[in-house]
RNA sequence: GUCCCAGUAGCUCAGCUGGAUAGAGCAACAGCCUUCUAAGCUGUGGGUCGCAGGUUCGAAUCCUGCCUGGGACGCCA
């Protein structure tokens, strides 16, 4: 089925020993236009090794060059254009994916091993924010492609539930809060709180000095503040659970910063005993100076820890617990030099797994050109944005499919996959300028678009009739040979996004599906009665089949009627 | 000031481990529903690949410098 592999194999035998397959088959593309066959290799390289013009080599190639799985060879300039023959490679890779169903695609490199996965980790007392959208979709589709990838996958939710912010949150509860008002809408209250906080503490600096108290207080045990603490955290946890559902993602743990709160006298012992730590200003300090970069802090003059200190203390605890292979932080791009500072110290601490930590960043949601500030009271609150974006598609819906039973159902089902697939279709550094009706679009590359083609094969395969599976026979139309080709990549795609931790090559992908199977729908009449229906009903399934796994990978679901 | 990321069509972005003629979507214009879901399809117009050098048979892609935008740079996370 690799016939990539195959093309290199049969190149060599005709080489005398010039290359190794390797190197071969990495020299192997895909040429760019479609009269330029499915497979080209270029001789340039073996111009120089043989003292022959590479247009003189590719012709001599081509000629030699007999298999089976290929229709013709040609030589065009200095390249050897190879042809599948669409008859023999569209029957296997439909009838592959029929077999396979929805492990089409899967691999077994990671079987029996771990990943963990950081991601989503909002804050307490805090509105879900935009930005959090971001880590969370994106952690939740590299789980689903970890686990593709034969990984078992463990997700980690690293509440931020503990640091200054909450001795700022009950300073400013003791000063300006009320019981009553924080009972009736808590996310609000506390994140009105936090705002007031920052806009005061402008001008009374002092509220600092007290905020650095009150978490003191909370990290030594305090009655008072740690029932507070507590109150803060279970009324913002029933917010987060509400997002999490409409989003249809799941956690293995919510171990946050406040799990690690008694593992921390424990990592500053270590890294006193690794002679690691320095004085520096009354804090606490491990000095990279050697490694040309700031010092990462660990203790505050006032001996309170930091989020350096906790993530190293989770770093350890989760090696020891779970034994990952691999281990993923999706964690904004501004944090990329806490991350090098975090897992140079625990190279220094001589864990010799700190290699398999890796920090994925992400670009910014921007509010006008510049980063949303959470202090300052200015976020888009993202369960109203998911909310009109169910309301949208539902009034869709009403419009364009009256007869449809359960629109709620597919509303959400739109909607959200709406707001998830345009976070996930861009590469994830990139940073996005938050627009709304940009998000709401429903035409375009839109997960709308992957939704609604889905929708349109499994129309078809309803109204197939229900003869008895006869054998596929193989597809020969330039048509169909766009969509087998594509089919033949998901593989791949897989494992490139595993790869490059990058969601977004699966979101083209199914965009690039879905597109070859519109054309292919525009112009061939599946359903009729001729030989070449069940091969193409087969190709329809294969489609469907794709399409489905490919958005479950992202986090999308795919309705079979729109 | 130092470091990181980005700059490709009017807009949003692909293409970047160097390869043939730089591609999509949106927007604009012109078409296609008595025939499988028109949330779709077909066609037209639209490009000094930020700028300047360099490496190479070959550069949007690699290297250097510069310009522009965003971000990070010790007691926030």
């Amino acid at each position: 089925m690799n016939y990539r592999q195959q093309f290199a194999e049969e190149i060599y035998t005709h080489l005398q020993g010039l290359s190794k397959v390797e190197e071969i088959n990495a020299l192997i593309e895909e040429p760019k236009y479609n009269t330029h066959g499915d497979l080209a290799f270029p001789c340039f390289t073996l111009a120089k090794k043989l003292k022959k013009a590479p247009q003189q080599i590719a012709k001599e190639l081509s000629t030699k060059i007999d298999a089976s799985f290929l229709e013709k060879t040609v030589a065009e300039g200095p390249y050897v254009n190879g042809f599948l023959n669409k008859q023999i490679v569209s029957k296997q890779v439909i009838q592959r994916i029929n077999t396979e169903k929805e492990n089409y695609g899967s691999s077994a490199a990671g079987a029996g091993k771990k990943v963990t996965l950081d991601f989503s980790s909002p804050n307490i007392a805090k509105p879900f924010s935009m930005g959090h959208l971001r880590s969370t979709v994106i952690g939740n589709a590299l789980a689903n492609i970890s686990e593709k990838y034969g990984y078992k996958a463990i997700r980690i939710n690293h509440l931020g539930d503990w640091g200054t912010q909450f001795g700022k949150l009950i300073t400013a509860y003791k000063q300006w809060g009320s019981e009553e008002k924080v009972r009736e809408n808590p996310i609000k209250e506390l994140f009105h709180l936090y705002v007031m906080f920052h806009e005061q503490a402008e001008k009374h600096p002092h509220l600092e000095d007290e905020a650095r108290f009150w978490f003191k207080q909370l990290e030594s045990g305090n009655e008072e503040a740690l029932q507070l603490w507590k109150w803060f955290r279970e009324e913002s946890l029933k917010e987060f659970a509400k997002i999490y559902e409409l989003l249809g993602i799941i956690f293995d743990s919510y171990d946050g910063e406040a799990f690690y709160n008694d593992k921390m006298d424990g990592i500053v012992q270590e890294l006193k005993d690794k002679d690691l730590l320095s004085l520096s200003d009354g804090a606490e300090v491990v000095n990279l100076a050697a490694e040309n970069m700031p010092p990462c802090l660990i203790k505050k003059k006032d001996g309170a820890t930091l989020y350096a200190t906790r993530d190293l203390a989770a770093a350890v605890y989760r090696s020891r617990t779970y034994h990952f292979e691999k281990s993923f932080y999706i964690v904004g791009q501004e944090q990329r030099l806490h991350f090098e500072q975090l897992f140079l110290v625990l190279q220094k601490m001589s864990y010799n797994w700190a290699a398999s930590l890796q920090h994925v960043p992400f670009g910014f949601i921007l509010k006008d050109g510049k980063k949303m500030s959470t202090r300052k009271g200015k976020v888009v609150l993202l369960e109203d944005v998911i909310k009109e974006a169910i309301d949208l598609a539902y009034q869709n819906i009403k419009t364009k499919n009256p007869e449809l039973e359960n629109k709620e159902e597919v509303a959400k089902m739109v909607g959200v996959g709406a707001i998830i697939f345009h976070d996930l279709k861009n590469e994830r550094q990139n940073n996005i300028e938050f627009n709304l009706d940009e998000m709401l679009k429903f035409e375009g590359s839109t997960g709308l678009y992957v939704q609604y083609t889905h929708a349109r094969a499994c129309s078809i395969l309803r109204k197939a009739p229900a003869k008895n599976n006869i054998a596929v026979s193989g597809l020969t139309d330039s048509y169909s040979w766009t969509v087998i080709k594509t089919l033949m990549d998901f593989p791949n795609v897989i494992e490139k996004s595993f790869q490059q931790a990058e969601p977004s090559v699966i979101a083209k992908y199914v965009l690039k599906l879905s597109q070859d199977f519109n054309k292919y729908y525009g112009q061939i009449k599946i359903l009729a009665d001729d030989t070449e229906q069940s091969s193409r009903l087969a190709l329809v399934k294969s489609v469907a089949i794709v399409l489905k796994e490919g958005l479950r990978l992202l986090g999308v679901k795919a309705p079979e009627k729109l």
